[in-house]
DNA sequence: TACTGATAGTCAGCATACTGAGCAATATCA
DNA sequence: TGATATTGCTCAGTATGCTGACTATCAGTA
């Protein structure tokens, strides 16, 4: 039959909803005001000082003009900085401030309980197989949405 | 490490955004203007003719707020129809109409081949597999998220 | 050096999704 | 019956995500 709820898209749609909520009932109830997105894009500035914000977006494969509103949001919490380049005067240097590397390490643990519970169903073993299929399915899908991840 | 690139949440993010990309290229490219919600919306309506719309949103597992927008959609394009409800003057009975139905008849093919492109970096064992596991996880998480799945 | 094309970022517009509030109608129960 | 709780729907506000267009800048080349 051709039941919505049982097409790959639809159960990709819902597992993304169950742990987007996980995520903000977990990192609100621990006292943080922040985003899944905001999170990935906080430890990838971290992990990459002074990145400008296409590169950024390569790196977690969101769109370009998603990443403005995001960072956006991070500079007016005080969690991180955009600072015009000095190489590139089209670019933006992207820093984490102080706060924002107390905040990251404060609350990996809430993002990491967090994975946890969206698994819950599973087995380790199958939570491990999921994220494996996941990961092949995406690498062969990667270049059909409009925001490739890419390597540095 | 706690890469966000390799965290269950993350990659639920990406393949849900590979599967809307390729939902939306396949129909797109067949000559339909409909979003994976509102196909999913219209094919639930038919099946289930004069349902109202926090039913509706129990049997897909949406947000009931989001699904007003939906509707306004589908009717204004002339697949769904809003009546009021005799029996419940809250209520709002939905119907598909002849245009709808023509549609979905002749959508439903490209919506199952945009199903097999997003799965088409893996075999079909590996593809069932997936879904299985979704299925189990998105089982145990659903009372997680504000708009769980509700059976009829 | 002047032209051409590509790139970094932003913006407007649209469609999900959510929170929280509110209104109207219905259900429940003292 | 009358007060109270619940339910169906909508709306305002916020945050992703996308398309497509635009500006400013850079890079390569004739």
């Amino acid at each position: 039959m051709s039941d919505p709820n049982d097409m790959p898209g639809h159960l990709a749609r819902r597992f993304q909803q169950i742990a987007v909520a996980v995520f903000l009932a977990e990192v609100g109830e621990a006292g943080f005001d922040l985003t899944p997105v905001q999170y990935a894009a906080l430890a990838t500035i971290k992990a990459n000082p002074g990145l400008d914000q296409v590169t950024l977006a390569g790196l977690i494969a969101y769109d370009r003009t998603t990443i403005t509103g995001v960072i956006d949001r991070l500079v007016q919490k005080g969690l991180a900085e955009r600072r015009a380049s000095s190489r590139d005067r089209r670019a933006r240097e992207l820093e984490i401030t102080d706060e924002g590397r107390r905040t990251l390490r404060k609350i990996t643990p809430t993002v990491e309980s967090a994975q946890r519970i969206m698994l819950r169903g599973l087995s380790a073993k199958e939570g491990e197989e999921l994220m494996r299929l996941l990961r092949k399915a995406i690498a062969a899908g990667n270049a059909l949405s409009r925001a490739p991840l890419r390597e540095a």
